[in-house]
DNA sequence: ATGTCTCACTGTACCGGTATAGACGCGCTG
DNA sequence: CAGCGCGTCTATACCGGTACAGTGAGACAT
């Protein structure tokens, strides 16, 4: 067993054993095709001359299959995994394709000079995990006509898509906190590389998960017959300036509804810092229902998205595309849940 | 242009454009080797069939590159990115990797019938992280001859490793809280599928990392003439059964060192739950200085390890082997540094 | 004895690219 | 004007498998 030989083949294999290459191919592949005395004589000399089993390359361009499923973040991955809802989605959609025979590959925007992940990495279908939608690589993506299916994202005609249901998640936040009788409200949101500042609505939310959230807390306190300032944050980077500015407004706000609930810990530091106690001179509004809402001290009142459920409705979709059963987009939309924890009381006044 | 036409490849340019298949392919991968204006034509015809680009997976066979890395969890996926660590190691190796045209695929133990990630997809090399000696997987990878990284895994003879220093970890949290004052410590350490319960010293630890870190808590603990008993919980689970036992303890224990910050936040909750004031009552230090150690409240003194610096060393390590100047095997060791936060404090006789 | 099946294995034609060594025409030099 | 180098393009031979349509031998029914 000289290391010399160059690469061991099946047809390596088929010479020393002095079979056709084929049969060789069929004693990795296709057990039932061959007898189980040649294919044990086969294995066994595979073993010997240390074969791992067929090249999955080579074996991938003759089956017209890949084995793994791309997923496409704009963010660059530290800040993905950072995200406790991204890494669970990973996680569960992940979990989901395993059985499928599919890996998962991570994708990003991020285009080196003459590298392209989306173009140039085997793939047999991709999710597009909450992407701005002028992201180049979702470009590639579509040209390559891949299955797609989109997550948290604005739905494409004509693809898949699985959203939360956003608007209804951000009305019962803020229906909470006005039903304990808050009327000054305030709006802490964030925007990809946005400054922190004041914005006014009607806004120009960056993304549909904003632009939803927006929407649906707006919904309750205009519906309320009330108004809100909204403080923006950078979308990674602490929120904290953005949170101070809500400190000299003059009525100041008793309630803040946060675009996540690291955003709502954030608020709750900077308010305890500030002197106020949480909930009794402020209450805070998370979302996500996250382990860090339910961890913090105080909990926060958070609405919960059930993020195992999003990914294995994205790859309950997926599968559906691969298997070819070509249908028309479907398009999922979660339901989400009021969490109610112990950031959220009703205002001073009323104590 | 009818969809009816089949697949589009470089030679159903070529034909259309009348030029060799040879020429197409040079049009997108080496364009110094024909003339501009042949190229714009060539690159809009194709444009024009909607053709996005060489095959990635014929090119990969051609080339001898699969254009991503592995990297193998033993965990279900769902819990590698649970853990801030893990996410983090992750995307820094994922950041690292993007310059040089690297995907990242994420690898699996869990080996359906068929399917066996480690063996089916087509990697170029591939990170070992964390995982069990005894995972199959690791089999796979290595009978396939990639270059190997073991990450916070025992080194293995003749393949590259990247570990932070666990044991002098250990060391400086356990002589941080005997410099306190304690003489009562108390060690709290995860095993994969463990059951909650003491564990006695010397014991069998599963895992290197709670090997090490076991034996830094005691270099310290002995060296000081003291002993302490060590609970164990399971790895993924609430460790709050584990922590129970100790309060049952007498002497009751003034200080827990943790095997991680989600145990240390564990241990804080259960110590106050049971109605003790940390650090008043009882020091508490975590393990990895990650961000939940920091918004703790209080925040908690850890041990922080730079998980950034583990994946670029990973990386650069990958880079090393797959640009093949065969070295021998590099051991890297970071190290890692005390945070002191409010979890600690003197223990309560010396108040 | 003949026809038909099944089982076990083989031959051939791809899968969709890339590397490498030529072929060809052209302007330049000696 | 032969000789040379260069810029362009082409021909051929892989890369390492798999699909599918055989082929031949033995088993079995007629």
């Amino acid at each position: 067993m000289m290391e010399a030989m160059g690469r061991v083949t099946l047809q390596t294999i088929a010479d020393e054993v002095g079979v056709s290459r084929m049969t060789v191919s069929n004693a990795f592949s296709r057990p039932d095709q061959l007898s189980a005395d040649l294919r044990a004589t086969i294995l066994a000399k595979a073993a010997e001359l240390g074969y791992a089993g067929p090249d999955p390359t080579a074996r991938s361009l003759a089956r017209g299959r890949a084995g793994s499923v791309g997923i496409l973040f704009t963010d660059t991955f530290s800040y993905a995994f950072e995200d406790e809802v991204a890494a669970g989605f990973v996680g569960a959609i992940a979990a989901e394709l395993a059985p499928t025979g599919s890996a998962i590959t991570l994708l990003t925007s991020d285009t080196t000079a003459d590298f392209v992940p989306a173009r140039d990495v085997a793939l047999d279908a991709a999710v597009l995990y909450a992407c701005n939608d002028d992201s180049g690589a979702i470009d590639w993506l579509v040209r390559r006509r891949l299955p797609l299916v989109f997550v948290d994202h604005r739905p494409r005609p004509g693809y898949d898509s699985v959203n939360i249901d956003d608007r209804e998640g951000a009305r019962l936040a803020a229906d909470h906190v006005i039903g304990l009788g808050h009327e000054h409200l305030a709006v802490l949101t964030t925007a990809h590389g946005a400054e922190a500042g004041f914005v006014s609505a009607p806004f120009a939310a960056t993304h549909v998960v904003s632009e939803q959230r927006l929407l649906g807390w707006f919904d309750a306190i205009h519906g309320a017959g009330l108004d809100a300032p909204v403080v923006q944050a950078p979308k990674h980077g602490d929120p904290a300036d953005a949170i101070a500015l809500l400190w000299e407004l003059d009525p100041r706000p008793t309630a803040i509804v946060c675009f996540s609930d690291v955003a709502a810990a954030a608020a709750i530091r900077a308010a305890t810092e500030y002197g106020l106690v949480v909930p009794d001179d402020l209450s805070v509004v998370g979302f996500d229902g996250t382990q860090l809402a339910a961890w913090s001290q105080p909990s926060i009142t958070t609405i919960r998205q059930d993020v195992a459920a999003k990914g294995r409705a994205a790859a309950t979709l997926l599968g559906e595309r691969m298997t070819g059963s070509t249908k028309r987009a479907r398009r999922i939309v979660l339901p989400v849940e009021l969490v109610v924890g112990d950031s959220t009381a009703p205002p001073p006044t009323q104590r």
